[in-house]
DNA sequence: AACGTTATGTTATGATATAACATAACATAA
DNA sequence: TTATGTTATGTTATATCATAACATAACGTT
C-alpha cells in the first residue's frame, strides 16, 4: 500500500471533484477532455504518485482505450500542457495537478521510501528562485522543483 | 556559437581551475580522480551548457577512452555523486558544478534560446522550499530546482 | 458535400539508462 | 611475493522512455 498523498482525505470524492474540476476548466477554455484524457486524468487521480507513461499505457492497452506509446504520451502531453497534471522529470513520471484553477509553480516532495508525492507550491515572484532569476535578468518560462526525500510517514515508520 | 554562461570571462583559466579543485578534493577524500573521470569532467568544463551521456561517450570514443555506454555513465555518476557535476533531469543532460566546493542546493537557469545553463544556489534551510518542507515534515535529501526560460543575452538579442 | 482542424491509430525507430558478468588495476597484509 | 579485498574498467545485452512520421477518423463550419 502506498500512503496516499501526505495525509489522509476522502479519496473518492477527491477523484471525482478533480475530474468535475478538469471538465468544466475544459469547457470553458473549449478544449477537448476526450474519453482517453479523462480516463488517463482518473488513473493519476487515482493515486498520489508518479505514473508512468508506458504504466498508463498498459491500463489503457487493457480497456481497450489504445495500445500504443504515441496514445498515452499524447494524452498526457495534453494534461500537462493544459496545468490538468505535471511530469516529475526525477521519475520520468506523470501526476494529476493537486492545485487545479490555481496558477501556480509547483513544488514536489518526493519521499524515496513509499514512492507517494506530495505537491505544495510557491510565488514565483516571491521566492528566492524568483529573485534570484530577476537578479540575472532571467526570464522564466517554466520551472521544475522536486525535493527527494523522506516523508513524515516514513520517519515515523523507520523511528525504533 | 553559445554563450559562454551569462557573462563572459577567461575561459581556459576557469577549466583548469576546475580540474584543479577536483583533483585537490578527490586526494583529500581518498577518491581516484582516473583518467576518464577527468576526461569527462573536463569536456563539461569546456562549456557552460549541459552534455548528453552519449555525446560524452562518442568524445571518449573518439579518444579511445571508452566505447560502451556504462563508460560514461559511469564516470557521470562518481562526478555527481562527488558534487562535481550535476545532472540537469529536464534536459537528461549533465553540467560541470560551478560552485565546487561549496556545499549547496544547486538551481539552475536554462536558457531555452541559446540552451546555456547558469548555476545559482539557494541556502535551503532559509529558502522558500526548505521552510514548506520543514512544515510538512519532509526531510530532504536531495533537491533538483530547474528553471527554464530566457537568458539576458538572449532577450536582448531579440529585441527590436 | 467540401473543407479545415483536431484527435486517434499504427509502424517504426530514436534516445536514454542499467543489469550482469568478466577482467584488470591497485592497495594492503600475510 | 603471493594472497586477498576493493575499486575501476571492459563488454554484451537489454530495459526503459520518448517521438517522428504518416494514415485515418471524428467533428464543426461553410
Amino acid at each position: 500500500m502506498h500512503a496516499i498523498g501526505f495525509g489522509q482525505h476522502n479519496h473518492a470524492e477527491c477523484i471525482r471533484q478533480g475530474l468535475d474540476s478538469v471538465d468544466a476548466q475544459c469547457k470553458a477554455a473549449g478544449l477537448k477532455f476526450t474519453p482517453v484524457r479523462r480516463r488517463v486524468l482518473e488513473m493519476l487521480l487515482a493515486e498520489h504518485r508518479a505514473h508512468g507513461a508506458y504504466e498508463i499505457l498498459d491500463n489503457l492497452r487493457t480497456e481497450g482505450l489504445g495500445s500504443q506509446p504515441p496514445v498515452s504520451y499524447r494524452a498526457l502531453e495534453f494534461l500537462v500542457k493544459n496545468g490538468f497534471a505535471h511530469k516529475i522529470e526525477r521519475l520520468k513520471a506523470f501526476i494529476a495537478c493537486a492545485h487545479l484553477a490555481e496558477n501556480h509553480a509547483p513544488v514536489f516532495l518526493i519521499c524515496q521510501a513509499c514512492d507517494s508525492v506530495a505537491e505544495t507550491y510557491t510565488d514565483l515572484t516571491r521566492s528566492v528562485l524568483g529573485r534570484a532569476a530577476k537578479t540575472a535578468g532571467f526570464q522564466i518560462e517554466r520551472t521544475a522543483v522536486e525535493i527527494e526525500g523522506i516523508c513524515t510517514t516514513c520517519q515515523e515508520g523507520s523511528a525504533a
